[in-house]
DNA sequence: TATTGTTATACTCTATAACTATA
DNA sequence: TATAGTTATAGAGTATAACAATA
């Protein structure tokens, strides 16, 4: 089988696929996820941790019902996302006596010194998401992502 | 409680995370899979399979690890996902004797009657996409993530 | 009655390794 | 030996409904 057989065999045409915006966003997180793991393969950690994580540290007694709705997590994942947390030891859960339906997240001094030691990787896997574009690209590409993820409204009210 | 107790507990401090294309990019992406749904909710059909369908149409005889490669499906989960089309009678599996280790897809009758019936569904799927970008945003949008997408080379050459 | 979080279940997608059959 | 695809297994993420505790 001659190289130019092979060429044609796997050479795929995708037509208007790639003018699909979710397709291509799906690339292109695959893409940054390789990304991340390369930066975050000896903290073992999932974005997603990470992410919480950072909130609750932003936002100590954060509730984790408000936690879920502005990460776009479900309740039923967040909980379990939690218990992993806790029992990891880096988060405490705490049951405020005012509402003791809520519970409400703050880091554990593990969970603190965690983000700390990891706090330069995350930027530095920041800047490895834009491995490729300019700085303004960059700049712009977040402007348009948040334009369309917020638009028409916030999806959980 | 009042309105103002509400709203300083609700309010959920983002910090930097907000400038994570990786984080921005999940929001966008979970924001276009409502669009999809929408669309396709009657259609009964996944993005995955549909993007596979389309492929396939558009190239006749495809081999399915090529494929595969192409839409970054790992072998075993397209392995599952073709085993469902064909058994949904949408896809014709073919095994060439010249290579007998490969498999070729083709669309049956049912795949391409299919396939034409929800193409305009597609591409309003397609125009929803981008709902609160300009055209010229939504190009810009593309652009850019077809650029982080294949910046640094294809992972799987 | 409504809200907060939990449990249980199921399905998709991903990841990995071991396996077959062919080359 | 290498390649194409399959099977099996595991885990993350998502979706849904039913549930308990509390308001």
């Amino acid at each position: 089988m001659s190289a130019l057989d092979i060429a044609s065999e796997e050479t795929v045409d995708l037509g208007e696929m790639t003018e699909s915006l979710g397709f291509m966003l799906r690339l292109a997180q695959l893409r940054l996820f390789e990304r991340f793991f390369q930066g975050f393969a000896e903290a073992g950690v999932r974005p997603g941790e990470f992410t919480v994580l950072w909130v609750i540290a932003l936002n100590p007694g954060v509730r984790q019902g408000a936690l879920a709705r502005v990460l776009r997590i479900k309740p039923a994942h967040m909980t379990k996302l939690v218990q992993r947390l806790v029992s990891d030891g880096l988060v405490r859960r705490h049951v405020p006596p005012r509402d003791r339906r809520s519970v409400r997240l703050e880091l554990t001094g593990a969970g603190q010194g965690y983000l700390d030691r990891n706090r330069a990787t995350f930027l530095r896997v920041h800047d490895a998401e834009r491995e490729g574009l300019t700085e303004a690209e960059g700049r712009e590409l977040l402007r348009l992502l948040a334009k369309l993820a917020l638009a028409g409204g916030e999806p959980c009210p």
